[in-house]
DNA sequence: CACTTGACCTGTCCGC
DNA sequence: TGCGGACAGGTCAAGT
């Protein structure tokens, strides 16, 4: 999925947006991808009002005036789109922009506000899920009760950082940093990214990783990050913001998706392993075991 | 508990 | 062109 910097743009784009629009209906095509009863939907979502969007690790959180939360995973594939039916066409938007298609055949859930615009949920692979939650609720649910602190929250500290780690010491530096228990928002590009950046082997043990190691991992994760958001995320295949634009991380990416490129930093031909179960991208000679 | 693996889905790409 | 298999940004539930 999108990852803790496209998540973010996602929501920087909505808060531009959705703020104040009230919601007038909303269709869906199957459970999986909306799961709440008619009955919630119909007393708690139709004629509210949008009044703020957050974010939760790689969890998107629209908050609505009845005191009820559209809460929304992205998993591997799914997208949240904005078209105004008044600019759908109009000036800015390539005739060929994903707009322009929208509902497609991965269309999952439309929103449909009452000034005539949509909020379009799409999702090739079906992973992905909206749920109509009571706001105060959020917190209990249980992926929100586990997630780890936010990496890019100005409080949060290399030395929090590692003692995160202590816990999980038994496996390897990949599968800790993936793991949204022990830090919220890192997956598998930004894993990599950052591995590389600290010059760390991802299949290193964490019990073998130093703390002055762990200090670098720590920068190059706030690093990645920061840059990524900047860029308006990575599009690898099908990740688009709230407007359908791609992101250009991947224009910056020094070893996602780079194997038989050179490293650059030292020339060495990248290559792709496979390290907790997940395709991974090193520099063999950067990044030693 | 910590950790690993397979499952959830659809689509694409690569080798034959 | 077609077919089979591997693979894809993430998380869970089951297993060990």
């Amino acid at each position: 999925m999108p990852e803790l910097p496209e998540v973010e743009t996602v929501k920087r784009g909505l808060n531009k947006l959705i703020i104040g629009h009230k919601i007038t209906v909303i269709k869906n095509d199957n459970l999986k991808s909306f799961p709440n009863a008619k009955h919630d939907v119909d007393q708690f979502l139709i004629e509210s009002i949008v009044e703020h969007v957050r974010r939760r690790a790689k969890v998107l959180l629209i908050d609505l005036s009845t005191g009820y939360t559209l809460v929304i995973h992205l998993k591997m594939t799914g997208q949240l789109v904005f078209v105004d039916d008044k600019t759908r066409f109009g000036a800015g938007h390539p005739t060929d922009s994903l707009i322009n298609s929208l509902p497609d055949k991965s269309t999952r859930v439309i929103i449909d506000f009452s000034d005539g615009s949509h909020l379009y949920f799409n999702d090739q692979r079906k992973f992905g899920w909206v749920k109509l939650i009571p706001t105060l609720e959020v917190p209990n649910m249980s992926f929100m009760m586990k997630v780890g602190p936010e990496p890019l929250e100005a409080n949060f500290t290399a030395i929090e950082f590692v003692s995160r780690f202590k816990r999980r010491s038994r496996t390897t530096i990949k599968a800790a940093i993936l793991n949204q228990t022990v830090i919220a928002g890192v997956g598998n590009i930004y894993a990599d990214e950052s591995l590389w950046g600290a010059k760390i082997h991802p299949a290193r043990l964490v019990s073998d990783i130093s703390v002055a190691e762990f200090d670098n991992l720590f920068t190059e994760v706030r690093f990645v990050m920061n840059l990524s958001i900047e860029k308006g995320g990575s599009t690898n295949r099908n990740y688009v913001d709230a407007e359908g634009k791609k992101g250009s991380y991947m224009d910056f990416a020094r070893v996602f998706r780079r194997e038989g490129l050179p490293c650059p930093r030292c020339g060495t031909e990248i290559i792709k392993i496979k390290v907790a179960s997940r395709g991974t991208h090193i520099c063999p000679n950067c990044q030693q075991i």
